[in-house]
DNA sequence: GTAGTACTAGACGGTTCCGTACCATACCAT
DNA sequence: ATGGTATGGTACGGAACCGTCTAGTACTAC
């Protein structure tokens, strides 16, 4: 009879769940677009469709509202980014760099990527474990997880790289650096088309290889 | 008998316009702290010692205030960053960037100009105009220089830069990125000594110069 | 069906804040 | 000295907001 009650007992997930699941959507969108001090908890209940009792009785406060919403959207982008460079297996290291540069670059460019950052930049003052995890699940993690592999890339080539971190902080900063500074100042009415995206990484790339001696390919 | 009056006849600023450089420094300090919907009039009126009828006599309202605060704080940075590179003649070319990359990493990073960046990406959405004007003087302004002066460089080692201005990009992100990136997001404590800045100058020169075939020198 | 839980809608106290108003006081040119 | 102007101190109206509370309603489990 009930389709909702039906679809929930089959595998749906509860009434709670779908409203804290509304409440997390309708909170990031909030945040995002004015800040924490900005944002009102009315405002969250009216965009999730929701009373303000029940974002209450889901968390306990603005702040935790907040950190939940932060690390929510930051653990949705984890799982690392060695997948996109190991993935292309052993082929030539420039084709195999340009591909993950190309990939790396969109994904790092996406609205709502753009915005969290704006976001945890902002409040780093008011909640600097935030832009702890943001750093260590972001930049930290992209670097040494492309350090290794540009490690393992340098052995094959018969390369010496002394510091594969800083070579991989190097590259990332030469695909991503010019938009990502341009996107952070300039708001998201400014963005970029795939294409101008892709010619970024081109670049980046081009000039780390020529910079650590692998010979392009 | 007025050694204030004869000071400020003499040269000194009228007391309108003291008052008025109390309140934006006052201002300055906290709206760096606090961010635009975090900071009271009444803060910055405490915090400049003037009563708050002051504040708006020198000022309309809050957005005028912050808005005069962050170009401001611009505008005092400005002036380019030529003359550094520029200043050294004509030694060799490595010398000169590695002088300008220390000299000018020393300058963003200092804590006036990182809380300002922080301060103008969280309000990025609500000012656009601001984020406009800081790209403007700061990275695109230190780009054009730089690549013109690259491109002198380039001539007179007889190298052809086709985009001198994408090159200048690629050196500024080499030199400054991975601080500015940590910085954005770690907040201030967390800050760097001048030896591991110039160590990152040093490191990003480099890189560029092997990058773009200059010789090293 | 029925008990128990989650939710809605709205009001409320307490606080903060912006921008203005009022009056007394300190400053400044003449 | 003195009149006019800038400023200090403070209170106020109006609005927004956080977090709580109260009653009534929808949903879920048994």
């Amino acid at each position: 009879m009930d389709s909702w009650a039906a679809a929930a007992n089959a595998e749906g997930p509860s009434r709670g769940a779908r409203k804290r699941a509304a409440i997390l959507e309708a909170a990031q969108q909030v945040f995002f677009a004015n800040g924490f001090v900005g944002a009102s908890m009315d405002q969250v209940a009216a965009t999730a469709a929701v009373s303000k009792q029940t974002v209450y009785k889901h968390f306990s406060d603005k702040e935790a509202l907040f950190r939940e919403v932060v690390t929510n959207v930051v653990r949705a982008r984890d799982g690392g980014i060695a997948p996109d460079f190991l993935s292309t297996g052993d082929g030539p290291i420039g084709e195999r760099l340009r591909s993950f540069a190309r990939h790396f670059l969109k994904g790092v460019m996406q609205p709502n990527v753009l915005k969290l950052r704006r976001l945890v930049i902002g409040e780093a003052g008011r909640f600097p474990e935030l832009g702890q995890s943001f750093y260590d699940l972001g930049p930290k993690r992209a670097a040494e997880q492309l350090g290794d592999a540009l490690r393992e890339a340098a052995a094959r080539y018969g390369l010496s790289l002394e510091d594969p971190e800083l070579a991989a902080e190097h590259l990332l900063s030469l695909i991503l650096s010019i938009p990502l500074n341009r996107a952070m100042l300039l708001g998201d009415e400014n963005s970029f088309t795939d294409a101008a995206l892709d010619r970024y990484a081109e670049a980046g790339v081009t000039a780390f290889l020529r910079a650590y001696g692998f010979s392009d390919g």
